[in-house]
DNA sequence: TGAAACCGGACTTGTTCAGTCGGATATTTC
DNA sequence: GAAATATCCGACTGAACAAGTCCGGTTTCA
């Protein structure tokens, strides 16, 4: 299976949301969970390592919410997936856990080919920012 | 999360092992699962489903075993994963299942982008075929 | 006839994902 | 200061999926 998770798919859909608004303008998960139908409780902790990655600032208290931290810009599609997964998209489980993870690691023939498959894909989503989703 | 199943990862080291052997030469399903520590049982469902899809033939009997159906440069690593997991490597629900699978369809802003970072990937299989493996 | 090999469905187990719940903290307004 | 609104955060549940196992079958050859 090659997906991308409910979370990173919300993850997107909202940043993008925060990214049409005015700079300045607050936005608050009720409105992006109201206005796409996504489950709030789930949206906000999305919304939470976001804001713990820096890539949004978050107001608490009424007239609270969420603001974009950076240009549209600077923020590409890998580091969001980054900030909520917590890893990069990787293909393969000895990639992100170490050789360890792998007991057919020291025999296994495909890591060379994966590795540039690997970094096909890095590039496709390191390349593509926040700003061309708008 | 993004990533190729085991099944996947034991179907390329395999078709793999069967490419390097010279033609005509016949491999058993426990001479790879042996080679590489991989679960027979497993691998041997494998190695049907991509007997199934035409990328490799099978001898039943004894001295009964695999050979590749293709020239290594024919079968790119998109063909392999779609004749194991029975789709393309789809990086949304609704690009697979169709609109009806994705209650937020209508509403999602980011379909558009995604199919451009999805024809990335799947060039990223395309382009790489069993002949840059071996 | 028996051994070696593929065929293929059913099953178990473990992990991960999606979603829910409950309570805590911060901020504004009245 | 109290109430309302919002983020914060850990724990929990249920469903889906992946990985691996089991078992009875078929084909072929010696």
């Amino acid at each position: 299976m090659v997906r991308l998770s409910k979370k990173v798919e919300y993850g997107l859909i909202a940043i993008r949301h925060i990214a049409t608004k005015p700079f300045g303008e607050i936005v608050t998960a009720k409105e992006i969970a109201d206005t796409y139908r996504i489950p709030y409780e789930l949206l906000a902790k999305v919304l939470q390592k976001l804001t713990k990655s820096g890539l949004i600032n978050s107001h608490q208290g009424v007239h609270g919410g969420y603001e974009l931290a950076m240009r549209p810009g600077e923020i590409p599609v890998s580091m969001i997936i980054h900030a909520i997964e917590g890893t990069q998209p990787m293909i393969a489980q000895c990639m992100v856990e170490g050789p360890e993870s792998c007991d057919v690691f020291t025999v296994c023939t495909i890591k060379t080919p994966l590795t540039r498959v690997q970094a096909n894909i890095e590039r496709a989503f390191n390349t593509m920012t926040l700003s061309e989703i708008v």
